[in-house]
DNA sequence: CCGCATCCAACGAGATACTG
DNA sequence: CAGTATCTCGTTGGATGCGG
């Protein structure tokens, strides 16, 4: 169900002309959202580690990304979590234990970041004149 | 051609088993590059507007985003140009007139925001606990 | 018309030290 | 173990004024 097309030709959300569901702003915003979410120097980091489906101490996390700050892996968790992309499993024990796993919503983004990724990898070396 | 699976499976990039060209920092890092590319209060606002292939003028763009300010407005015409993503056109006239558009990997991004905002639009209302 | 330079405020993020 | 608190600094973005 794609709702902007991805020729070179004339784009439904233009301005002037809005048979589909989305103008130039309606959708930017709603891709900025988007973008806002994983903006944070940690994020996909953090979540490539949660994809997969398990789940993770916090003290798993810091291991995995030997260059993280207690400060920003918490602080990125807890935007994520709030975002409804990350939940928290806070298990009631001494030491504590926190689990940390990726909602079904977050699980969904993995094909998201698979088209960007693929964008990202197709840049041409020289640049192209179009 | 996909590089993650898309599912809730086990995925190829994971730590320990790496048939796939990307461990989870290859794959985060090639992503935080396309992010870091589309960071930036305006350069979705201005993608957006030259999507479909046009070229625009400095001062069309101008009249297209309103609030923007002409430092923001070149800043991020020309960063977007230095990663490859946008054309500038300069015609040497006089007044000026210097005109912006995509390269074609440029209009290649196209797809990738379809699946981000797909998915930005499929959030939950309500948290859902996995 | 198009763009550069400068100054300034706000925020993101790192370092460090401390707590339940 | 899993956080919190405070400080600092670099970067981002806005306003304004000048230049080809």
């Amino acid at each position: 169900m794609s709702q902007l097309t991805s020729t070179h030709e004339k784009v439904g959300y233009l301005p002037g002309s809005k048979p589909s569901t989305h103008t130039a702003f309606t959708a930017a915003s709603g891709i900025e959202n988007a973008v806002r979410m994983l903006e944070g120097r940690w994020k996909l980091v953090i979540l490539f580690n949660l994809f997969g489906g398990r789940l993770m101490r916090f003290s798993d996390l810091e291991r995995a990304i030997p260059d993280i700050s207690q400060k920003m892996l918490i602080q990125q968790l807890r935007q994520m979590e709030a975002d409804g992309i990350v939940t928290r499993l806070v298990h009631h024990q001494v030491p504590p234990k926190v689990e940390y796993g990726l909602t079904a919503w977050g699980q969904s983004l993995c094909p998201a970041l698979d088209a960007l990724l693929t964008w990202a990898e197709a840049r041409p070396a020289s640049p192209d004149a179009q």
